[in-house]
RNA sequence: GGUCCUGUGGUGUAGUGGUUAACAUGCCAGUCUGUCACACUGGAGAUCGCGGGUUCAAAUCCCGUCAGGACCGCCA
């Protein structure tokens, strides 16, 4: 099928010029003696005009929306032009017609502004592919990948692939799982992140290593979680933290740049993550607006106040976010509201100060003596007006609560500009965390991140204190990305293991290829990994990740296009030697 | 695993105990020479997600179930 133009591309400049040109057919328009076609294709729109006396018009007349067609004619300019399209100026006055293929009643208007809901877009994603808003969401993706493959590319990385069909490992996420056919009874596990293999690419000589790779993690998704999604991942030999979170800098700019046309400051601010977490209550604070947290557990040592002595003196926190203005904006009814929603989060209640007539109020005050309200008020620096909300529980408890509230707030309040984009790295990690469930130690980033060169030797003795290298990337409020340097001997590996609760018999079966291969010549190495597709939502302003991806799946895991996850036949499950329960 | 919201012509919604199940859009037919959300006239199109219960009577109330969504847990 030859074609001479998209539609969007004729002008003025372009009458009387013989043009073929192919898409679907969007609208038609009827007007009895004439008729007009809405030609779409990939790029835009173009009309074609069919007048009283051209002999196309009766078949024309018959067109259906959606079908693809392709057309032959010569432009001309409009008598009545349309200067909200691109093409608005000409029409196409068309001489050859041919229908390649009849389309049938679309479940749902291929318009930007489409009513169908999200499960019927779902199902027929194809038509909702036609969408100009998805069709430009895609196509930024595209640029998005091809400008950071230019970036690592210029800087003389190595785009190398990993595999996807892999071992499973215990920490970390629940793995998807492929059986074996060659091994009845054994499986594949499809890769969480390729981290393994990208170190083994470092031990392999690689000195700079990136790759675009798909990730599987079969856990509960959200609107910013796919089961299946995409890293930009990216490994290098010799390296500081610095010099990575350098490299990741230019990039980001790089991106800004492109996709935006905004220039950001380079380096980004840091944050400690004990910083984060005392003045955002999260790993992952929205800088976008100050609102910081006010520890309180001093004001409180010695209260008479039962709920928050108690939560003293089982080593709680108490803290404060404050509100400029809150006093007036926040109503008992507003709060009460809002300790509702923070029960979700575990806080079992909800505390406010208003500073009002210069005086401070809420249900705690008549605890309080005058020197703690004294110091109540120089501590949190309330000004006239202001109000404070304040949650004491467990430190988890705590600071989830108000890092939900601070943001909810903020929102609410109108004091995030969505066209700001704020970089800001989380350094300094704990190693460890330790799971009360399960009474035991757990990586907080990865069991291969390296710890701080101060606390190597007390790794077993004192895991909670120990300061790993790594360092998240936050932006919005959401997590772009995380890295870290990597342990490069096999003892400090092995020490991280031992805390892990592994013995060396565990060790050996589950990184027995990995701890080999540290013992051959080790580079040191880190790196990094970006969620591409976050990074695009961030990009395209997008709030849900279905949106950024071409064949999404549900809440649940499902496709609803292919109907996935599906059965498969007895002769199937007989060659790799699986039975059904029952 | 848990909490909450939603499910009504092709599509999106209205309808809180008795309606001819309403509206918009799309679809079909007709009128129309400058539309571009064309306009106008007429028409077809609904097992009210599914199963059970309460009731003289259920789209509507109750229970269960399925599907979609948001969130908590989970996601090294």
């Amino acid at each position: 099928m030859k074609y001479t133009h998209h539609n969007n591309e004729l002008t003025m400049n372009d009458i009387n010029k013989t043009v073929f040109l192919k898409g679907f057919v969007r609208k038609k328009r009827d007007l009895g003696n004439l008729v007009f076609v809405d030609l779409r294709d990939s790029e835009g729109l173009t009309q074609l005009a069919f007048d009283a006396d051209n002999p196309l018009k009766a078949q024309a007349e018959k067109l259906k929306t959606e079908s693809v067609i392709e057309v032959g004619g010569h432009v001309r300019e409009r008598s009545s032009k349309n200067p909200n399209l691109h093409t608005g100026d000409i029409e196409i006055d068309v001489d050859t017609l041919h229908v390649l293929s009849l389309a049938k009643q679309s479940p749902m208007l291929i318009q930007d502004d489409t009513d169908a809901l999200e499960d019927t877009r779902l199902k027929y994603r194809y038509l909702d592919l036609r969408r100009p808003y998805l069709q430009n969401i895609l196509k930024t993706r595209h640029k998005i990948t091809a400008t950071i493959r230019d970036f690592l590319n210029s800087q003389n990385f190595y785009d190398i692939e990993t595999p996807y069909l892999t071992r499973s490992t215990p920490e970390g996420a629940r793995d998807y799982v492929v059986p074996s056919r060659n091994y009845p009874g054994n499986f594949y596990a499809l890769p969480q992140s390729p981290q393994i293999f990208k170190q083994l690419l470092m031990v392999g000589g690689f000195e700079k290593y990136y790759q675009i790779a798909r990730c599987f993690r079969d856990e509960d998704l959200r609107a910013d979680r796919q089961p299946e999604f995409t890293q930009i991942d990216i490994e290098m030999a010799f390296v500081s933290e610095d010099d990575v979170m350098r490299l990741s800098e230019g990039m980001i700019k790089a991106l800004l740049k492109k996709i935006k046309g905004i220039e950001l400051k380079t380096p980004f601010p840091r944050l400690t993550y004990q910083e984060a977490l005392k003045h955002y209550g999260t790993d992952k604070p929205d800088t976008r607006f100050a609102m910081k947290l006010i520890t309180l557990n001093d004001i409180f040592k010695k209260t008479d106040f039962k709920v928050f002595k108690t939560v003293l003196d089982k080593g709680g926190l108490i803290k404060g976010l404050p509100i400029k203005n809150g006093a007036k904006l926040y109503s008992r009814k507003n709060i009460d509201q809002l300790t509702k929603d923070v029960a979700k989060y575990g806080a079992k209640g909800l505390a406010f100060f208003k500073m009002q007539d210069h005086t401070l109020s809420g249900p705690v005050t008549k605890f309080m003596s005058e020197a703690e309200l004294t110091m109540f008020k120089s501590i949190t620096k309330l000004e006239e007006g202001d109000m404070m909300l304040v949650v004491a529980d467990k430190a988890n408890t705590t600071n989830a609560a108000l890092a939900y509230l601070r943001n909810r707030i903020a929102k609410e309040q109108g004091l995030i500009d969505d066209n700001e984009f704020d970089f800001t790295w989380v350094t300094d990690w704990p190693m460890f965390e330790y799971n009360e469930e399960e009474d035991r130690y757990q990586a907080l980033h990865h069991p291969f991140t390296k710890v701080h060169d101060q606390d190597k030797d007390r790794i077993k003795d004192a895991p909670s204190d120990v300061l790993a290298y790594g360092y998240d990337l936050v932006a919005q409020g959401q997590e772009l990305g995380g890295g870290s340097l990597r342990i490069h001997e096999l003892t400090m590996q092995n020490d991280v293991f031992t805390v892990l609760g592994m013995d060396e018999t565990a060790i050996r079966q589950q990184f027995g290829f990995f701890v080999d291969a540290l013992q051959y010549g080790t580079p040191p190495h880190g790196g990094i990994a970006f969620g591409l597709d976050r990074l695009v939502m961030i990009l395209t302003g997008t709030k849900n990740m279905r949106d950024v991806i071409a064949f999404p799946k549900t809440a649940s895991a499902h496709c609803l296009l292919s109907d996935a996850p599906g059965e498969v036949s007895d002769e199937q499950l007989k060659a790799l030697g699986l039975k059904r329960r029952e």
